[in-house]
DNA sequence: TATATCGGTTACTTTTTGTAACTTACTCTA
DNA sequence: TAGAGTAAGTTACAAAAAGTAACCGATATA
């Protein structure tokens, strides 16, 4: 296995962007409103992350290209998701008001800023997927 | 509104890490085996990435503190997702089989490596959280 | 004997996702 | 001129996941 470490000022580094992030880290009960919560919940779950991965290869994707590209998804869930990826800001959509309709999608500049710390995550998932796998289901 | 600038080159560097990342992202239909899909379906939902924030700032921490800080989950939902990143090596559970049960929860090394780049994103998501919210919602 | 604690589990309801057929508007073919 | 095809979705329905709240087992304390 592959070992992976820390040194104990990284993790002091890390909790204290932590303290920052969460000014309620601390109180014992706090709903107030969390931008970590918000924002997370609409543009890192599954569907979203590999919209803005392919968004951030290929130029412009129409939506059937998008669709192709992001196996699986459905004509539903793929609208869904671009009609909050765009109402946030991370996706730009263009009407081609042409015979059959033409539509294009392509990240936003804020989009873009989003995925290069998206890809921090991706990449360290690649790395490491395989690893997981490997010690998976070998229950205790 | 902020501007958020992405330099050509910057966008050329992360199609590059995109392209590595899937190798399968040209062909027509990829139904293999895809890394991102399995590790960030597990480690990036809305919970589990709360989970791994608060044991990233606590060293440790037992059920139901845990419970208490991750605000509104639930003990179905915080019990399968523990077992989850247990399962995958992002948490270690230590039973202490006193008299009222005892069980603490913290990060292994692997989930403070996995933490270190999360929080590149959830940094991002404080940041520019607020930005989303006002611009959200102005539809078309 | 009744009550409380901790770390869950279980049965049930609600919400979210997924599936697949359908729609709109126009064009091209027979 | 009827019929089929195309792109980008929408809609009604089924399946899966998440949320809710009551319950459990072991033990200590009142």
């Amino acid at each position: 296995m592959e070992t992976v470490t820390i040194t104990e000022n990284q993790r002091i580094s890390m909790a204290n962007k932590i303290k920052k992030m969460f000014g309620h880290i601390n109180p014992k009960d706090p709903p107030e409103y969390c931008p970590i919560r918000d924002v997370m919940a609409l543009a890192s779950d599954k569907w979203s992350i590999l919209i803005i991965l392919h968004l951030g290869y290929f130029p412009v994707l129409r939506f059937n290209e998008l669709k192709k590209k992001v196996y699986g998804i459905s004509n539903k869930v793929l609208s869904a998701r671009l009609k909050h990826l765009e109402a946030d800001g991370y996706v730009a959509r263009k009407l081609y008001p042409e015979v059959p309709i033409r539509v294009e999608y392509k990240l936003t500049d804020f989009g873009h800023s989003y995925l290069s710390k998206l890809l921090e995550l991706t990449e360290w998932a690649q790395m490491h997927g395989d690893m997981i796998i490997a010690n998976r289901s070998r229950e205790q």
